[in-house]
Formats: C-alpha cells, structure tokens, sequence
RNA sequence: CGGCGUGUGGCUCAGCUUGGUAGAGCGCUACGUUCGGGACGUAGAGGCCGCAGGUUCGAAUCCUGUCACGCCGACCA
C-alpha cells in the first residue's frame, strides 16, 4: 500500500514495522520518551489529537446520556481486594503509595489500574431506589498499570482515558447499554478515525477480570497484527454483591444492581498510526486532524506571497489551517506535513500567484492539483470530506483481503504460516484449546463475532463439535 | 520476568581491541545569498563519554557492580 516514500528519515514499514512505527511517533513528534520507563511525554502534535479524540468522543457520550465525573487516583488496598477475579487480573500490575511524606501509611493504597471499585464504592452509599437509577457515568483520567514491556501509546505504564461505568435495575437494561456503548466506539472509530472494527464477544479466556461478559471493537494494523481498540464490559450483579450495592425496587423489595464499565484509551492513537500510515509518516484523517491544512508559501520572501499565504487561511477559515512561515525550505516544509500527517497541503508561490491559482496536494494518495483561488473553499471542503472517506475505504479494503477462512487445522495452522490478519474459524468453546493454539502458534482469540456463520462443524483444534466462530490473530 | 542489543554535545554515531589533549555529520545561534521535494557560504556556541566503585602516574577506553532505554518472547488496554 505504501505509496512512493518521500521523506528518508523514517524506516519503510516492509524493512521494519516495529522500528517504522518508532519513527513516525518521533518524527511527527508525537511523544517523547520520559525519564520513568513506560511512561511518555505526550507533545503538543500528539496531545491535540487526543484532544479531539476525546471532544469528538464526549460528544457522543453525552448523546447516549452520559454524564461526566471524577474519582480519586488511589485505591486503599481493602478496596481493592473486594471482587476476588478482579484482584487476580490487576494486583500483578500495580503501582502502590505506602508512605505519606514520611511516615508509611497505615493501609497501603495502588493508584488506580481502572476504576471499578472506586465506583462500586460510591454507587453503595449513593444508590437508594430505583429512582436513582440507571447511573450512567464516565471519566476523563490516566490509569497505571506496571507493564513490563512497553511501547509509546500502545502499552505505556501511565495511559489516559476514559472509563465508562454504569448501574442498572435489571440485566437486561445493563446488557443493552453494554452493547451501547460498543456501539458508539465502533461508530466513532468508522466515522471520525476511519478506521473499520470488528465487533463481537471475548471469550472467557480473554474476557475482563471480574465481567461476565466483555465485549470488544478488534481493528487490523497494516502489519497485520490485531489491536483490541474498545471494550465494553457487562458485570451483571456480580461487583453489585461483593460491593453491596443495593436498592429498593419499585416492589419494594431489596436488590442488587447490574453494572457496566466501557474503556478507550490512548493506545487508538497507536491504531490511527498503525493503520493509516505510510512510509513518509503519519497519514491522519480530516476528522480528527489537529491541523487539517497546512499553507506553505513558496519564495515567502518575494512581494506578496505571505500576505497572499495568510489571505488564503482566512479563505479557509472554517477549517483547522496553518500557514508555515518559518524560514525553511519549501523541500523541508513539504517533509514536515508529510510526517505530521496532515490531510492537505497548499503551495502558493508568484506563479500561481499570477495564474489566480494555488497547489493542493492530499497526504493519503500524493495526489496534486492546481485550484483556482476562488474555488478553494469549495474544492478544500469537498477534498477533505472524500478523504475520510476514502481512507475508511482502503482500510476497509485491506481488513477485508486480510481476513482469511480455515475450515480445518491444517488451512488455519497453514493461513497463519504463510499469512498475517484475521483468520475466521470454528471453536468448541474450551479453554484449553485457546490455550494450545495460543501455545502452538502465538495466536489468541480476538472475538466471536456478533456476525456469526457456520464455516464448518468441527474445532479448528481438537476437532469436536464447534459451537462458535471465532476470529483469530496476532495481537499487540 | 527470560533472550539479544545499546548508553559519548540536542540527534545519529566514530573512538574502546592495543589506556596518553574528546571527534565527525546533522541540528542550534548570527549574518548574507537562496526558495516549486529535506538549499548554500562564513563565523560561533555547545561534552561530569549513563551512574558508582576499583586497577593505574594517567580511564570514554581495562575490571566489578548498578541503572536506563530499545527490540524479540511470556502477561496485559
């Protein structure tokens, strides 16, 4: 997919993936490495497209009825302990405060992997009746989880994002926001990221520690590799009875709440990268572009061309511009919105200045155009809008050519040896044989789709009878 | 937590084998010429050679320890 590579300081992903993705991060100066391992410094070019990330998000949010709120960065460890399958998932990775200035606390506290029990803790006192429910709240904040391996965006030790949680009188209502909200993240990755997802139901497996069911959003990165981009978590009344979270219902009988949480994080920047990307860098989609042109005047210095430069970005002034004056070459100015990633580039120059015109160039194709300055307006909205959709259109394109059938464990051993994506096959429902593929061949479950289909009736592993598909990958 | 690798101006690295005045390119600053795909000239600034011990008259270089970072595995958003 990658077109003609322009700028030579970034590795071409077919010599090195991992080291390509190291250099666009660099290069379009998204983060910088912190002196805490796992833990970055998110620079402006990066922040803001958290930024909108999070705007653009909210947005939705609040059209589901979400309401916003904020919990305490500490958890005291009794807190922690109370929901047993949650303990065992989280207490291998966190990080614990055991002093206050200096003198050891009397009940040591961790800074918050995620923040269940935080609400589970305040739902209790603040759930009476049925009338406070449902409770649909949500956060904006930074989690730590103690990773060991770590990698700028898609597994850092401090990570911002939101985490959804909710409480309801029945399963049934907490069920259907579960898939809500599942919703509103395949939506927005389609919409504003353009980015397709798979959406279905992670297996017990690889389900969240203390859910009864978790439910994810799977997206493939251009190497191939699978990245978990959202997930939604329906508890059930389970976090309701080991928290006591109880309410009077309209029968005037004593119940437990059913509860959901549903997270995104900043690692979707490292899906924006990873699926959009080119050799020359960073390739962003309009919607959710910090800056979605870039003027870049040629021979700035002659009569006129700045003043023309500057008139064109109040021409376009109901879109995110910039004009880059600096005094470096247009050559290096070209470079510099390539890596960055920018949708579209203006030049503007004393010949297209004397022709009425202006160069447009779109980042995702290379694709240039000569537009007459009275058109620009027009032809800059339209060009960006068949941007977006256009790079929807090709990573769609390349989810569907990476998506493979294996109807037997010969085709799915094999798919995976001469292969990398998705590879869509039957599974008897058991752990153990997740356990063994996994074993065997660095391969996970990723999702049972909701979209089911019957590809055949056997396990791709041990052969019995197959009760679900299941997409299979290599997962970062 | 295992395997491999790397720490020397802001960045990329050379120097280490065989100890003897700390180097290059890029970037940065100033001025001038340039400007349609990372321009050029001139003059400058900038270094506890990751950290701590040790050996030595003398350590970036040898020895011991330690920390950090990167990549690949196992675990996870």
């Amino acid at each position: 997919m990658a077109e003609k590579k322009l700028v030579e300081a970034i590795t071409s992903m077919s010599e090195d993936f991992a080291q390509w993705y190291t250099d666009v991060v660099k290069k379009a100066e998204l983060i910088d490495y912190s002196n805490v391992k796992g833990c970055m410094v998110i620079k402006p070019a990066g922040y803001a497209i958290w930024e909108n990330i999070q705007r653009r998000l909210d947005e939705r949010f609040k059209a589901a009825g979400v309401e916003n709120v904020y919990m305490p960065m500490f958890i005291p460890e009794s807190l922690l302990q109370k929901e047993k399958d949650h303990v065992e998932g989280f207490a291998p990775e966190v990080a614990w405060v055991t002093h206050g200035g200096l003198n050891p606390l009397q009940e040591r506290m961790c800074v918050r992997p995620t923040s269940e029990t935080l609400f589970c803790d305040f739902y209790k006192g603040d759930i009476h009746s049925y009338r406070d429910l449902p409770r649909v709240y949500n956060q904006w904040c930074s989690v730590v989880r103690w990773e060991k391996e770590t990698r700028p965006f898609l597994r850092s030790r401090e990570f911002l994002w939101q985490e959804g949680h909710t409480a309801h009188a029945t399963a049934e209502q907490a069920k259907e926001r579960t898939e809500q909200m599942l919703n509103v993240y395949a939506d927005f990755c389609e919409e504003v990221l353009a980015i397709p997802v798979v959406k279905g139901r992670k297996t017990e497996k690889e389900k969240f520690a203390g859910a009864e069911a978790t439910y994810t959003i799977e997206a493939l990165m251009h190497d191939g590799k699978a990245l978990q981009s959202g997930t939604s978590h329906d508890f059930g009344d389970g976090f309701a009875r080991a928290f006591g979270i109880q309410f009077t219902d309209k029968d005037n009988q004593l119940k437990y709440v059913y509860q959901t949480s549903w997270g995104m994080s900043t690692r979707i920047i490292g899906a924006i990268i990873m699926v959009h990307g080119d050799d020359s860098g960073l390739v962003l989609p309009p919607e959710i572009a910090p800056v979605q042109v870039m003027i870049i005047p040629i021979q700035q210095k002659k009569e006129g061309v700045l003043e023309k430069a500057f008139e064109l970005k109040e021409t376009l002034k109901n879109f995110r511009v910039k004009v880059d004056d600096s005094d470096k070459s247009p050559g290096w100015k070209f470079s510099e919105q390539e890596m960055r990633g920018i949708p579209l580039r203006v030049e503007i120059g004393p010949k297209d200045m004397e022709a009425g015109r202006c160069v447009v160039c779109r980042r995702d194709t290379g694709e240039k155009t000569e537009i007459q300055l009275e058109e620009l307006e027009s032809k800059v909205s339209e060009l960006l809008i068949r941007i977006q959709a256009d790079m929807l259109a090709k990573a769609r394109r390349h989810l569907e050519e990476h998506t493979y059938e294996a109807a037997d464990r010969e085709a799915f051993e094999r798919a995976f040896a001469e292969k990398s994506g998705f590879v869509k096959a039957m599974w008897c429902g058991e752990t153990s044989c997740e356990e063994e593929i996994k074993e065997k061949m660095g391969v996970t479950s990723r999702c049972m789709p909701f979209v089911q289909k019957q590809i055949s009736d056997k396990c791709v592993c041990c052969g019995k009878p197959a009760k679900k598909l299941v997409y299979w990958g290599r997962a970062y």
